[in-house]
DNA sequence: CCATATTAATCATTCGATTAATTTAGTCAA
DNA sequence: TTGACTAAATTAATCGAATGATTAATATGG
């Protein structure tokens, strides 16, 4: 069991600072976020970033910390699922094939229900700018979240498709896959208006879902093959 | 004609400040960026920045002004083809299909050469960071770019699938199209350390695109229909 | 009682913006 | 061609505000 210690009061001052930190730096990005209004956020002195993480720098590793600890608990059912499906898949091609791509629709599941959720939307934006100016939190972020899922990915796509899940055409297609989806989260601003959605809630993510699925059946109903 | 002046001496500093700009803007941000590093790229003085763009506001947008005139200029020439063949296709489905699909690759070639061409890093960074907190810029970026590449591909997508180019079923599947190229220049970071690629260039673009021809194969060589 | 935690105040920097003085370049009269 | 005049452009210096970090004093709770 791990300790159900009472949270001390040092526990709480860190996590109301790792919330508010959260929203923050996902709101305005690492430079323009002040630790003042970090700390206001929090209800809390300036000078306990300082204290309790040894200074911006270290508040904000902190937080990647705390996302990737959250998306582990969350991803990891599914995780579960999909490796023992795998272990005990069947051998006829279209079963295989069904069976790839159900699993790859509760993945989409897991992750549109984490970024669809308005309480992580700070998540998602942090995330986004790791991507493009790769700090060192991203590494994190790339060990811990999305090398694991890329290669769960890869494992179906292979499976889908009979492709060797190593090959580069199977890691290419691997990534085209989570790019159809990504899309519309990562460049929200131009979907959003494009679609004349408001932002991502139920519907729209049904929506997508169903294309989705639509797209993953055409792709692996025929080979993969050059022509 | 226009006018073919010598460029005066304002003229040069704010060219000079303009691609400093976007250098800086784009390496760290607005917020990191500060106007006395871009005064020093640019090797002018710090104040003329205030001078000629009233600020490091109008600055940046000075900056996306110049982004979008030069990606004007590089879509002219495939807009025009496209729209021409648009006008004269053919009535056999399969033909436009295979018309629909050459001309998608088209603007793929059109993109990733501007994409990946050393010379416009800075563009890229700047777009996709406009991309999650939308500023006024972004407005400029939209109407001028994304939304006439959207359109442009909505029609290609409604003629090679049959569906109807308004219709939210072919504005998705046209935005899937899109992401499944986007991500492994947006999502950089991750692609390149799963890819074990280094910067984008000439072979993995060809590999990219060798997969996304398949992919779009295989997509419309069968209706869009429901299951 | 004492380690842990919190507070208010202050530090040195850096930022964007602005000012006043100076230089440059183009125009026109002689 | 020359030389004065002027508007445009550039420069160095400085402003006030805001930043992250740090300190010394104080409070809390086991």
């Amino acid at each position: 069991m791990t300790e159900p210690k009472p949270p001390s009061r040092g526990d709480q001052t860190r996590e109301a600072l790792l919330l508010a930190a959260l929203d923050v730096f996902g709101r305005s990005g690492f430079d323009a976020a002040s630790t003042r209004a970090i700390a206001r956020a929090a209800g809390v002195n300036q000078a306990l970033i300082g204290y309790h993480f040894g200074g911006k720098q270290g508040l904000y590793q902190g937080v990647f910390e705390h996302i990737v600890s959250q998306m582990q608990l969350r991803m990891a059912p599914v995780a579960g699922e999909v490796l023992r499906c795998l272990d005990t898949a069947p051998d006829n091609p279209a079963e295989r094939r069904d069976l790839a791509m159900r699993l790859m629709l509760d993945i989409f599941d897991v992750y549109t229900n984490m970024i669809g959720d308005p309480s992580s939307a700070g998540w998602v934006r942090l995330i986004l700018r790791e991507q493009q100016d790769p700090t060192q939190a991203f590494q994190l972020l790339y060990d811990n979240i999305f090398s694991r899922l890329l290669a769960l990915l890869a494992r179906l796509v292979a499976m889908a498709s009979g492709l060797e899940q190593t090959s580069e055409t199977c890691r290419i297609r691997t990534l085209m896959i989570l790019g159809q989806i990504l899309i519309f989260f990562i460049a929200r601003g131009t979907t959003t208006r494009y679609m004349d959605w408001g932002p991502p809630g139920p519907e729209t993510i049904a929506a997508i879902k169903r294309q989705f699925h639509l797209v993953l059946a055409s792709q692996f109903s025929q080979g993969v093959a050059a022509p």
